[in-house]
DNA sequence: CTGAAAGCGCTTACAG
DNA sequence: CTGAAAGCGCTTACAG
């Protein structure tokens, strides 16, 4: 293993300064076309490469942002972090990714190595990140938005879908179907997605004077949701509707209303989530969701992030994206 | 937005050298307790933290390893790299992530901005990796290994399941379930898992003097095999068994047999895939089929890096897994 | 144990 | 357009 050629390397063997060089890998730098045409003859044969750390040392830009996620388990995200790191790229920037315990905070680890590594900027899709680590961030000059999640300071940007007007859409449809006696197995309730959708639920049960068969917090953990369903579904009086938090925990209450409990969908139960993955259009599924536009909470992340890493003055934004209703088969038509 | 503290800030706040600053940050250099503690005094008030790129460009060495990744609606993929970052982390060691666009090669730019950020390692991925990249990396002196994939040549380290050994098993396992017309939608056949287990399930069923009786070559994209039963599973004379040559493939390929032509499965058509993927396992598909060690696969993959990036001596090394059968409700319980 | 100094591989004023 | 030189923020011999 020969050591990697460096721009004095090339210098030499070209016959120029090694700022010619340089300024040959710089776009926009003036070099002639017979100085730059020698540099890269002699970069080729070398093959040199500019040495992306050296270069963040003294521009001040790492192109290199940090992305904080969990719950890969959970579709919404791989696809999320696909269209992420195509977006970034498109843009110049790559992906420090970090792998957050689930549910637990991003530990303060991440965030300092993060720091040391100088990202340009930092997407949170982690649950939890609490106010005080984000703020060290911005402190530290770096840029962070929410992604999928929201927090009660201006300062912090955010991207999230209208969580709670999809939630009330869903009681809505619920109500339409004529369900009277409904549930709800909601997300995480210290996660702002969790809780807007539990309040924007309950609120559209409330206009028609309804309230809550039955209420669990599941901390989007499909294993507790499985649970609640074993226990709330086998009661005689059981709810004949049931709103979850995520389409990933409508799934495995499907799976126990239909396969351990013998309950049919949407006859006798019906089930919504929330989400709209790619796994919630297939047949054994089939589910009647509130959709999260991916694509545009992405574009919308990545524009604001990118704007007040390039631009002094850009300052944080918060944006709500629209959330429509998706209806399938795990729900009664509605009449009419 | 206030500069970023460095060594020199910490230097003469604590009124010590900048060399006894970055002594106090490197772990096993000789510092007192005195000095150390005026200097961590001193950071703490300024939130010092090392760059980590200078440092990079010293030891040479950036603890980065560079994935390149596609696929990640292959639950196989998401459930891995939550495993490698785990893993990686572990060790001191951070991620850069690559989508690479499915099927296509990861394309040269990839490699070069890998290159580019000093990367100590590189996991491929993704399917297609030609050895000429690959060995533009081994060339680069940055150690190389192949994820679920390898490639014949001897200075790429690789770690796979056995997939020949796995894909054998379900033909033996179809032939024991009484099933003689039997159809193969494999993997993409210019990837070593596709062709492997093409290969390996052959082989299994010439052991009882059979052959395929439909093989269709998906490139492991579910709506191609969805065609493929379609057209396949409608006629008259059709198999009563498929080997899917991915789990994912076998979920759409289960969706069109039962819910668009009507079949039950295993009844009318036994199904098997490849992955034990979490989704196998919900009772909407429970699926038979062989599995990979997704933790194995990582921690070999992982350990091979780091020995080659820690050690000189070190050498490429390739590494076969066991990967088991798990027979679950998609097949026909074998008598006896 | 400690500090002054060299140097990692670059970019970027500064003069010419 | 071009080169010599300073400097980004560190680590690491080298002397003391």
């Amino acid at each position: 293993m020969t050591r990697k050629a460096t721009s004095s390397d090339v210098a030499k063997l070209a016959g120029v300064s090694q700022s010619a060089v340089s300024r040959t890998f710089t776009p926009g730098a003036s070099v002639s076309s017979k100085t730059r045409a020698k540099v890269l003859k002699a970069a080729a044969a070398l093959a040199y490469r500019p040495n992306a750390l050296a270069r963040s040392l003294i521009v001040g830009r790492s192109r290199l942002i940090g992305l904080i996620v969990a719950h890969l388990d959970n579709q919404f995200y791989p696809v999320a972090l696909e269209m992420l790191s195509n977006a970034l790229r498109t843009r110049g920037y790559h992906i420090l990714v970090f792998l957050a315990t689930s549910n637990g905070d991003p530990v303060d680890d991440v965030l300092d190595t993060l720091i040391d590594y100088q990202v340009d900027g930092i997407v949170m899709g982690s649950a939890s990140i609490s106010t005080r680590l984000a703020q060290r961030c911005e402190a530290a000059g770096i840029p962070v938005v929410l992604f999928n999640r929201y927090q009660d300071d201006a300062k912090l940007s955010s991207v999230v879908s209208d969580n709670h007007a999809g939630a009330r859409a869903i009681a809505e449809h619920f109500v339409a179907g004529g369900h009277r006696r409904i549930a709800h197995f909601a997300g995480w309730q210290n996660a702002s997605t969790g809780r807007d959708r539990a309040l924007g639920f309950r609120e559209g049960l409330a206009r028609h004077g309804l309230e809550l068969a039955s209420f669990v917090d599941t901390e989007f953990r499909p294993s507790v949701a499985k649970e609640a369903a074993r226990a709330v579904f086998s009661r005689p009086d059981r709810p004949d509707a049931v709103f979850c938090g995520n389409d990933t925990l409508a799934f495995a209450v499907m799976d126990v209303l239909r396969y351990e409990l013998g309950l049919r969908v949407p006859e006798d139960v019906a089930v919504a989530g929330y989400d709209d993955v790619p796994i919630s259009a297939w047949p054994a599924y089939n589910l009647t969701t509130a959709r999260q536009q991916a694509d545009r909470l992405v574009k919308e992340t990545v524009d604001i992030l990118v704007a007040r890493i390039e631009h002094a003055g850009a300052g944080p934004r918060s944006v709500v994206l629209d959330s429509p209703l998706v209806v399938r088969g795990t729900t009664r038509p509605v009449p009419g």
